[in-house]
DNA sequence: TATTGTTATACTCTATAACTATA
DNA sequence: TATAGTTATAGAGTATAACAATA
């Protein structure tokens, strides 16, 4: 029994490490060719860019506190990638409106995401580029 | 064909990012257990226990400058979790030892690793709890 | 000359606590 | 009283460049 459930966890372990080892890769890759934070990249993966976010909110997509959402949209915004703008139900809130210079990095992204995806299968059935 | 791209291009970006985020989640909320930073989570799971690894090749599975890691090293010696060591091949080289209480810090996280498996997968099975 | 690790510097991310303005 | 966002603060991660010791 002891054996086993080390066995799994060693496995499980591994497969943990694998898998969160090459999806970082791939996204501290990609921010940095855009120029971006990696904190700044998830922020701009994380908005919708037809629907305007609350703050808050994406204070909790990212699982970290509002006070550091106030820093990574100062930088977002500095760029003139997102803007802030005041809700009309609650004063308090301010809505996350993805500018078009923000839709059109986010295109980038995706695109280059895309490559780097076809290169990979591309690799992994080297012997097979007929389809 | 523009759209097939866009189309793979979406899903691509969504399962990556679905990944990522939940690796990221498990990964922080161990480390937030275990009273570690996440750079220092993930350099004690780089380390081998049984194999002692040069800083330098560290920086290279962290992915990272090998100034980053001369910090990240002072805070794990610090807490008495690795040990430099001087190579005999090389004066120049540090090898990295795990100490016995890394090793056990190490065993712990894999221990809570399986249990969060554990509890996901008899989320995800809830009506068949007899296997 | 090149490499390993360190130091100095500057920027970013992060949590916590205290604050303002709203609700 | 509670909540949304900001500010202040402190600790940690990160890259770059310059450096000492060694190869």
């Amino acid at each position: 029994m002891e054996t086993l459930e080390r066995s799994a966890a060693s496995e499980a372990w591994a497969l943990i490490a694998q898998l969160f080892t090459s999806q970082r890769t791939r996204f501290l890759a990609i921010a940095s060719e855009f120029d971006l934070a990696p904190a700044q990249l998830g922020a701009l993966k994380a908005l919708d860019p037809e629907d305007p976010l609350p703050m808050r909110e994406l204070a909790q997509a990212l699982a970290c506190d509002n006070s550091n959402v106030t820093g990574i949209v100062d930088r977002l915004e500095a760029r003139g990638l997102v803007e802030r703008r005041a809700s009309t139900d609650d004063r308090r809130v301010k809505m996350l409106v993805v500018t078009e210079a923000g839709k059109d990095l986010r295109r980038r992204v995706k695109a280059q995401l895309l490559a780097l995806l076809g290169d990979e299968d591309r690799k992994s059935t080297r012997l097979n580029s007929s389809h």
